[in-house]
DNA sequence: AACTATTTATAAGA
DNA sequence: TTCTTATAAATAGTT
């Protein structure tokens, strides 16, 4: 239909493969939006061009995604289908998992679900909780044992932090009365204790 | 183009818009093939007529998924992906929740994971679990308790029975000698033991 | 983007 | 559905 007639290959010209691309998909939309109307149908036509340009004609009435859903309904061919169904299956295989993991939690809790439980279990579980009771004190223990250690070695440091500055301190006050005796400068001892004081401690803050 | 002109509006002879229908598709089909031939485009044409049947074109280069996933690319609309997302969300939330029960029945059976607590939380923890191996073990006496008391009435009931049966038995001994001694029957009594020793019992299978 | 000669699609009828 | 055919519509090549 046109001045000659052309044989249906791809048209190695670029921009002649344009034009007719453009005309042509103007066309194929009005041939789709008249089969909607005048034959009742829904119809999706998607088109990207050899420039990736992307066009498309969906039917009012209905949507992609419905379309979609439809096609492969039909076709049955599942696409996404199965990924889906997968997930599906993981989500309730861990809420399975999390129930059974709630109600142990329970049992070892003593809350309720000791119902189902019979005398043997009853035993078992007893034991195994003692055993757990156990592990738990024991660690307790390390912990408080490691802390007592710790606070020991602490009042050691803190005592011999404290004899070392009352001997300073005797120096210093002897020191003080030399030089206040001597020149008459004993407003000047105190700068002289804050000075000296400080740096001779400086272990004092890492103790901890 | 046809013999007439017509408007472009639904054809409400069912028959007309079949044929229309059928027509009209075969020409739509033929262009989105010359369409992907000629310009080399990548078309996806996917029609339901009025009486719900599929037809549909895919550019050989090409499959529906593929077209699909790069609308949705092109056009951001994301059609599963949400529901999708949402599911994938749930999962790690259900992931999380498992991570922390293990940890819990972890720490409660002293596994390991204690080292994680300080001293407060495992004062809390045994403290805890004292009481809930009390609970376990108060169960466990509940069900002893019932247990055993069950036996006694099942003890009472069957000590009960016994003495009927003695009593019984000491009649009919009675009996049998009256009888015997009277009339000269004896061959005739045990008949008249198992005929009233069955019936004179019927909780005997009731003890349970 | 418009024109138009020609091909193509198709409405109506069989 | 298919064929026929008159006619409407689409479009290739041109401007």
């Amino acid at each position: 239909m046109g001045r000659g007639k052309i044989e249906i290959k791809k048209i190695e010209n670029s921009t002649n493969r344009q034009v007719t691309y453009s005309k042509r998909r103007t066309g194929i939309m009005k041939k789709a939006k008249e089969l909607t109307v005048l034959c009742d149908a829904e119809v999706s036509l998607i088109m990207f061009s050899s420039t990736r340009k992307l066009s498309e004609f969906i039917s009012p009435s209905t949507s992609v995604k419905k379309i979609f859903d439809r096609y492969q309904q039909v076709t049955g061919k599942q696409l996404w289908q199965h990924h889906y169904e997968k997930m599906q299956e993981n989500l309730n295989k861990l809420k399975d998992v999390n129930n059974n993991l709630r109600r142990e939690i329970r049992q070892r809790k003593g809350d309720d679900d000791l119902d189902d439980l019979n005398i043997q279990e009853l035993r078992d579980l007893e034991q195994n909780m003692e055993k757990s009771v156990k592990a738990v004190r024991d660690r307790k223990f390390h912990v408080i044992c490691t802390q007592t250690d710790t606070s020991k070695k602490k009042i050691k440091n803190l005592q011999e932090t404290h004899k070392f500055l009352l001997c300073e301190l005797d120096q210093i006050e002897l020191g003080s009365h030399f030089e206040s005796s001597s020149f008459g400068l004993a407003n000047r001892s105190s700068h002289e204790f804050a000075f000296r004081f400080q740096p001779s401690t400086p272990n004092l803050q890492e103790g901890r």
